[in-house]
Formats: structure tokens, sequence, C-alpha cells
DNA sequence: CGAACTGTTGGATGTTCGTCATACCGTCAG
DNA sequence: CTGACGGTATGACGAACATCCAACAGTTCG
């Protein structure tokens, strides 16, 4: 059943709606698209520079890593983030493809840098 | 922009994070999945027994519609919907491939006729 | 050790979402 | 015309969500 402090889900107990449900978001989608290439990437400022707080970022981590997306290690002070790729594939065959393939209309809500991100700016 | 009753709004104007969170859902993912076979449905009670009320379903087809998945067509007193695959396949390729695919693993919540859709019972 | 750094945890808050119930409107059959 | 049918509109309600802030915890380095 995966519970709730899992380290990663059983893929097998993913369903599809659930993943959907987690990428269904500007910043996880782009956390997504950017790990698609394969490679570790750290939690902090440099990579992921949305406009959100530390903590909201944390949040996003939680939600991709519980929804099996997404796999982290820690290593020393830092915590490295990956895309569980090959699972991902085997299990939802050309999702990942799908996801990583942004058309680049011209569509509202522009890039990172942008505000336009806070939902609650107060 | 697509304002807000439009017949189907443009597909330019559509970014794969809107199509992504009108697929998060249990229900509009099975619609979506049901019209992959390319024929019309009616809106009425045959095909979508889920659990849900009428208006519920307004709701949900009104989602898919504005989200840019479907398209309706008026007939006398019946509405007919129908996935907008060509569209689809063009702008975002792969992905309703992707959709229909769901695998059968060992995964909680079965299908329609069982309860378990009610977020509110009430 | 103590300070800076990296990240998590636990509220708190306002928004969005899914659902239902009731009322409403257009169409077709009698 | 009148009623049944198919679907929409509106309003309400609770759950889930995205966000922020402050406090905390583990690591590394001077």
């Amino acid at each position: 059943m995966a519970s709730d402090d899992d380290p990663v889900p059983d893929m097998r107990g993913v369903a599809l709606v659930d993943v959907l449900r987690a990428v269904a978001d500007p910043i996880r989608l782009r956390i997504v698209q950017t790990l698609a290439d394969g490679r570790q990437h750290g939690k902090c400022g440099t990579h992921w520079n949305f406009g959100v707080h530390k903590s909201t970022m944390t949040h996003h981590f939680r939600i991709l890593r519980q929804a099996g997306l997404t796999r982290t290690t820690v290593a020393g002070r830092t915590h490295a983030i990956e895309l569980r790729r090959d699972e991902l594939d085997a299990r939802f065959p050309g999702l990942i493809a799908a996801l990583i393939a942004e058309p680049g209309g011209r569509s509202h809500r522009s890039a990172v840098g942008d505000e336009a991100y806070g939902r609650h700016p107060r």
C-alpha cells in the first residue's frame, strides 16, 4: 500500500491518475521535464528558481516522490533528486516522453522567471 | 485566449498542464479513455454510470471541453461528445496514446460500478 | 564548538475542486 | 398544449491544495 513515508512507493501500486495528478501542476511538470534528462539534480536554488518558498519546493518534491515519479538520495547536506524513468516507462509506456515534448505554441503563462506563479501572493 | 463559453478553445492556446489537470481526475480520465475509441458518445446514463449526480457529469464534461479535449455536438435534445483526437495528437504527440494504455496492475480503486468515487458522500 | 548551509516539519491561510440539490430551459411525444 | 426527457445553471459545502512563515534538524567548515 506504500505507506506515507516510504522512500519510494512500489510502482505496481501507482495508478495512472495519481501520476497525472502529481504532474498537473506547472512547477511539478517543469521539475519532471527537467529531470527527464536522466541526470540527478539538487533540490536547491540554482536549478529551481521558481518564485516560491523553500518549503513549497519541499512540498512539491514530496508529492512527486509519493506519486512514484522521483527518487531522492541524500549526500551529506544536499539531497539529489532523480526521475524513476525506467520503471515509469515500463508501467506507463510513452507517458514521460509525451510530457517532455511540451509544444512551444503561443500560450499564456510564460516560463519560470516570470511572476504569475504565486497563487497566494499575500 | 478562448473565452469561457467558446464552443471549443483553439488548440494552440491549450497548454500541456491544462490538459493534465483536466485528466487528473478518475472520472474524467475514464471518460477520455472511453472516448478514445474515436466514436461519439452520448452524455447520458447508459455509458457513464459513475455514481455521481447528473450535474456533476455536466461539470466534468465542461472541464474537458474547456481544456480542449472534447467537442460537443447537439442533436435535438441529446448531446454527443467526442474526443478531439487529431488535434490533440498534433499538439501533444503520444499523450492520448499513453493515457488509454492504463496498466491493469494490482491497484486499488476498481472499476466504475464500485463506490469509492464519492469524495463527498454526505 | 559555533556558524552557515540545506532541507524538513508543522501550523495557518486563502483558493480551487468535486459533489449534491434545486431550479431552469429546450426538445420531442402524446 | 402539456408533460416527460436530456442537459445546463446556480449556489452551497467540505475536502484537498498551494503557498508562506517560523522553527527545527543534520552537515560541513572555520
